[in-house]
DNA sequence: CGTCTATTTGAGTTAGCTCAACCGTCGTGG
DNA sequence: CCACGACGGTTGAGCTAACTCAAATAGACG
């Protein structure tokens, strides 16, 4: 759910939640086209949904306007868990998504759901908890330039591919979205990623691609030893 | 483990998995010194604590000494889930504790563990990442005079007893405890405080008792329509 | 009574915000 | 095919909320 969560999330287990739900649930899948809603704050939790293909961001609104993104989920991602029966915040595709939809029932604990999903997703949810603890240390702790760098190092560590002797990742993202996400804004994201392309630390081919040539550098930036 | 989360936790949830630990773990109960830790991050997670008595701090260190406050740990919460076996924050009490301590066997799923410990376990886990979803609205969103606002309903709410026409509540934490959990500076924590008392709105007796005169226009300050 | 720690208050600084202009891309319609 | 408007992103200039540094005050405790 977090853009952390794979990286965090112990390879086998994640193996295990991931095949018990693609064998579970292969006939669940749907498409969201980019730009829909998954769902919305205070609408009936009927599934969790698990992120096959695609990115979604999930966010929540202040009665002024304001608004948090408070994860992207990636593949493998989970989204919709809900301790009360109704989701807590609003979720949409940022590209066209494939999902899993998991249905209320293999995992409220009313039906005699299969044991091992439940150990799963406490398991997961645990996970969660621990990555939203991170992103507590950015939000709370970190200067603009330190969120920044966090964030292009979190992507590029979960979705970067190497390329000759550079790591590339896309931004499926808007820059507004990853402004709510670091709790600054859309022209501090503008100005911070221009310092590190002039500083020779990443490229960016046009607004939506990412290539980091000096990760130990903005490794550096993100943890600011001061 | 959050100061809102017995406020959002339906009440007959909340009294199930209090009963269930009640009954199944009072010979595990502890008591622990006002600002003796429970655990470190990175020890071996042996077991989840539920506060019985007293107030916890959970929070994480950066490595150039910054700190965040995650969550203060009111009676009925949960502290020390993990999803990999090892603590992923330190966790004080704040002032005396007692707790009751939750082994490891009893929700890992490797031992046939008791179902319903197990569901209520994932239940207040999505409780928990809704409570923490709202603290990245604080984070990430409000001012600094919103925060600390925020702050004080929810302490009013959960701990708040009416007196005459005035709700109070202690602030068992420090200044510097309640800046690094809306993070803000500690300078900005007390002069806010006194604009509220100044306002009218609060009267602090000594710098650890709060009695809120105006409980609206704190809720106006805290959600700020603009 | 002196020391230590927590809190409050003051004064000056600054990181990041707001407001505004500008640029490039893309889709639509004449 | 091109003009136009909408949208997303970048850049500049000035402002301000919150920060840093510093000093004063108040309890707590030996």
């Amino acid at each position: 759910m977090y853009v952390t969560s794979a990286s965090n999330f112990p390879l086998s287990e994640a193996l295990t939640l991931d095949g018990l739900l693609a064998s579970q649930f292969t006939n669940n899948e749907r498409l969201i086209k980019a730009g829909k809603p998954l769902f919305h704050e205070g609408d009936t939790a009927e599934y969790i949904y698990q992120i096959v293909e695609g990115v979604v961001r999930s966010s929540k609104l202040l009665a002024n306007g304001r608004r948090q993104i408070l994860s992207f989920g990636y593949p493998g991602d989970l989204v919709g868990m809900s301790h009360d029966g109704v989701y807590h915040s609003e979720c949409e595709a940022i590209s066209e998504v494939k999902l899993r939809a998991i249905p209320k029932n293999a995992y409220n604990g009313s039906l005699p759901a299969d044991p091992a999903i439940f150990g799963e997703l406490l398991r997961y949810a645990s996970n969660e908890i621990a990555n939203m603890q991170e992103h507590f240390m950015m939000l709370g702790c970190k200067t603009a330039t330190e969120k920044i760098a966090s964030f292009l190092v979190a992507l590029a560590e979960r979705t970067g591919q190497q390329v000759e002797n550079e790591i590339c990742f896309l931004l499926p993202m808007k820059r507004a979205d990853i402004a709510d996400f670091l709790g600054v804004t859309i022209e501090t994201v503008s100005r911070t990623m221009t310092k590190l392309r002039k500083a020779g630390i990443i490229n960016l081919p046009d607004p939506h691609s990412v290539c980091v040539c000096k990760l130990p550098a903005l490794r550096n930036l993100a943890e600011n030893q001061e």
